[in-house]
DNA sequence: ACGAAGTGCTTCGAATTCGAAGCACATAAT
DNA sequence: ATTATGTGCTTCGAATTCGAAGCACTTCGT
């Protein structure tokens, strides 16, 4: 079964899978329950806070979703709710710039306390301060060698997908 | 803005919720390119496949999907295309053992190079062995003691609080 | 034995995701 | 200048997620 990975190697990938997500479902409770904001919708105020000024839809979304339809998604949902606003780039006509409104400000620093204190219970009591720069320091790097890695097109010969194969050979589709 | 975390924990966070977002993406492109699944359905059949016999929807669930619904969808698409069967318990009634087919445990065989690949690539290539015993005890510690916080989905039903069984009784209580 | 409460799973609807295709503007090549 | 190619964003459809509500069976309390 382990083909290839040993044991260790393993159980320190499905442990930090499963890790991540945990804390993830809890944030998302968290934030939903104080600011009735999603993660994604978090992650993008926060950045544009963070900022000092007006991003780019392309800026914004990198490293927060993997599409760029997803971004105009979320972005038309906060703009509805008047956390962020969208106006055009003066030196290029193409790209939308994107801006927290003091709302948007306000909904952060409602839910922010709320938010660290989420991930202090969950995460980092948990580690000590020699855990968390190690945690520190291998993420960073990790996360930079993946994201410098290509967006994985070379896939061999695409086989068909066995659910599909499978569909077509039971027409009692539920739908 | 940063309101509670100093920046190593604010960079600590960021950079671990990333990396596994784009680990995460990546092997879900793997997956779904050479075995037409979701990392969602490779974690199922992984685990059935490790599993000694058969396994209930909830001992399937625990740490895969945070809503049972979840895994009702997933084991519909899988016993669809064969991978699964989906079979009833004599000691309860209520219960549905899954088990793997020899079609999933084949298809599992098939996609897990890949899979280790691109995890070895993405993830174990930047640790040193120090760094994977670390990442590995810190990880754990962390995936366990949130586990064990309050609101899991997957976990036993929501108790009802006293006082809300005391409002049943009396409903024409004022709020 | 009987009813109340609990547990296991499914159904349903709403929200969110992605990828592909499309549109508008920008830049490069000739 | 004109055309080709590239870039930024949006629209669209399909897939997947969750939570709430519901059904069936089990267990508990009396």
């Amino acid at each position: 079964m382990t083909d290839g990975l040993d044991p260790r190697e393993l159980g320190t990938y499905f442990a930090l899978m499963e890790a991540v997500g945990v804390l993830q479902h809890h944030v998302e409770q968290q934030l939903r329950a104080e600011g009735g904001i999603s993660y994604v919708q978090f992650q993008l105020l926060a950045r544009l806070a963070d900022a000092d000024g007006p991003l780019t839809m392309t800026q914004l979304a990198d490293g927060v979703v993997y599409s760029r339809s997803g971004l105009t998604y979320q972005a038309g949902l906060l703009e509805k709710a008047g956390l962020i606003t969208r106006g055009s780039f003066a030196q290029d006509e193409r790209a939308t710039l994107v801006s927290i409104t003091d709302e948007g400000r306000a909904l952060v620093g409602q839910v922010l306390p709320g938010h660290v204190q989420v991930t202090r219970r969950l995460l980092f009591d948990s580690l000590s301060d020699d855990d968390l720069q190690h945690l520190g320091a291998i993420m960073t790097r990790v996360r930079d060698h993946a994201r410098a890695q290509p967006p994985r097109s070379a896939a061999p010969r695409k086989r068909r997908a066995a659910a599909d194969a499978a569909a077509d050979a039971a027409p009692d589709s539920p739908e």
